[in-house]
DNA sequence: ACTATATTCAACCTTAAGGTTGAATATGCC
DNA sequence: GGCATATTCAACCTTAAGGTTGAATATAGT
């Protein structure tokens, strides 16, 4: 039973709510406080308190107590991972038409001249 | 109430659950069978039938029916705004950053020579 | 000390996600 | 036709996600 990676499990989960999504764009440009964060949704404070943990647990954002206000700052660090499993996710699905290409390419050169020689161009 | 990337919102629901992911690693490395893509799982085939379902909802795979066979194809498009969405936040965090930089390094030319006139290049 | 503000904690509710099992459907094979 | 195989449909169960409300905690301001 193969599990696929399993360290930035949280960062998959925390990216899949529109919410969280919304307050990762807000934050990226530049830190907030709760109450801030919380203002454009029409949700209670503490669903957003919720979605701030979530975040968190995902090393997503970071916190700053300064007295009674919190600030909240983007890190956009797991990020790095979750690209790189999408771009080795296109990579290996693009790299595999290309092989397919060059199969069909070396059967197409091999047909014509009733010439059986393998495709060495490429 | 602002709203994050609305379109591919069955994109990031169908990246949040790792058999899933697990799926689409296989799958980019060529189009299978259901029967085939359950066999390394421990749970039912009609579970990883519902998954298949999920990603194809998010138009992740595509499914080809030859006979009482169903071939599923990986397709990577929506793969490609969620990446850039990745991207654009960490675009905005990092230009934020060389802004905040600029500025510190606009203030310490600044004050050297004890001259107090207001910042106006903001 | 008192009151207002910022935030979390705890208990609860509703719904959807992820899984199971058993039956239905469609195709392939003899 | 009869039987095996491939897949989905439908009904159900359990748990977690996302939300609410009300109280607790901590700090700020006067």
């Amino acid at each position: 039973m193969p599990r696929a990676s399993s360290l930035s499990q949280f960062t998959w989960l925390a990216l899949a709510n529109p919410t969280r999504r919304s307050i990762l764009e807000r934050l990226s440009h530049g830190e907030a406080r709760v109450t801030e964060l919380a203002r454009p949704y029409s949700m209670s404070l503490n669903a957003v308190s919720k979605h701030i943990r979530v975040l968190e647990r995902a090393r997503l954002i970071r916190r700053r107590r300064a007295g009674r206000d919190h600030f909240l700052s983007f890190n956009p660090d797991p990020l790095t991972s979750a690209a790189a499993w999408i771009a080795a996710q296109r990579f290996l699905w693009m790299s595999r038409l290309d092989a397919l290409d060059a199969l069909l390419q070396a059967e197409d050169a091999a047909t014509p001249k009733s010439n059986k020689r393998k495709d060495k161009s490429r």
